[in-house]
DNA sequence: ATCACTGCAAAGTCTTTGCAGTTCC
DNA sequence: GGAACTGCAAAGACTTTGCAGTGAT
């Protein structure tokens, strides 16, 4: 068992889920990869037969209320999933080709600021969903 | 018939739809709601069996298309539908109850060029999402 | 007259639920 | 041992598709 694999199971751990073979290889794809990821394609990127995909839903359920993944939409028409290790991570979509791109630093904390202090009936803001949709370079010439 | 139904025909018109009965009660709902809204309550706010809900799937994509409306992802697990009349429109949800407060004025565009120069694979952006979760007051109480 | 729009039924896709058996701590 | 996790089957929710009939320009 390697360093990174350790690591995996420390962050699962602490956030009081348990530790089996399924989980640990989902959070080793989402970190890996570091980009989002469907249900679909993690059931197959797993070894085959080692996880049926209501278990991957199921797994991807606690990993986000845990705050160990979190939810992407990037209008492909279904969820999407990334690792939550990295934060103030965006996406560029391209509406055409479906390309995905990242960003990081969205410099988003004044405008948060901002708002809450127009709006008094929250509290606070946990997390923030900023996707740009465009069009790719090779999708601009078609 | 109206000033602003009259306004309606000429934005459907305008986009090479053609004008209907269901379409303009559709997009004067989505005029005066000014907040998003999903496919089953629209059917439910139209007069009873105006229009089947296939009908409001269709018309809500030819709206989209032609740019009369917004989709917007709120994680209620459905899609929700905005006018797109106002722009640079945003959400405040609240992850408990689902309560949804607007902004304006994101700011965005200087990002926008920002990341559009970072990543040369891209030639525009059209649209961004931006949707903040948080927790309302009531809900922080419980 | 033509092409777009509509309704109804059916199918498709993504996601959740129930329950019995298994695994982790 | 007990609670949490898993697989399989089934159901549920949201959305799309096909086709025949109607309506807008």
């Amino acid at each position: 068992m390697n360093h990174a694999k350790i690591n995996l199971q420390v962050s699962i751990r602490a956030k009081h889920l348990k530790v089996t073979p399924i989980r640990l290889a989902l959070l080793e794809c989402l970190e890996q990869l570091q980009k989002p990821i469907s249900i679909q394609e993690l059931v197959e990127l797993l070894p085959t037969g080692l996880a049926d995909q209501v278990t991957v839903y199921r797994a991807m359920q606690s990993f986000v209320k845990a705050g160990l993944a979190r939810e992407v939409n990037l209008r492909h028409g279904h969820v999407d999933y990334e690792s939550a290790s990295s934060s103030d991570h965006h996406h560029l979509v391209c509406t055409s080709c479906g390309r995905v791109e990242d960003f990081e630093e969205c410099g988003m904390d004044e405008l948060i600021r901002d708002v809450l202090k127009k709006h008094p009936e929250f509290s606070q803001v946990q997390e923030h969903a900023l996707e740009l949709f465009g069009t790719c370079k090779s999708c601009m010439k078609k």
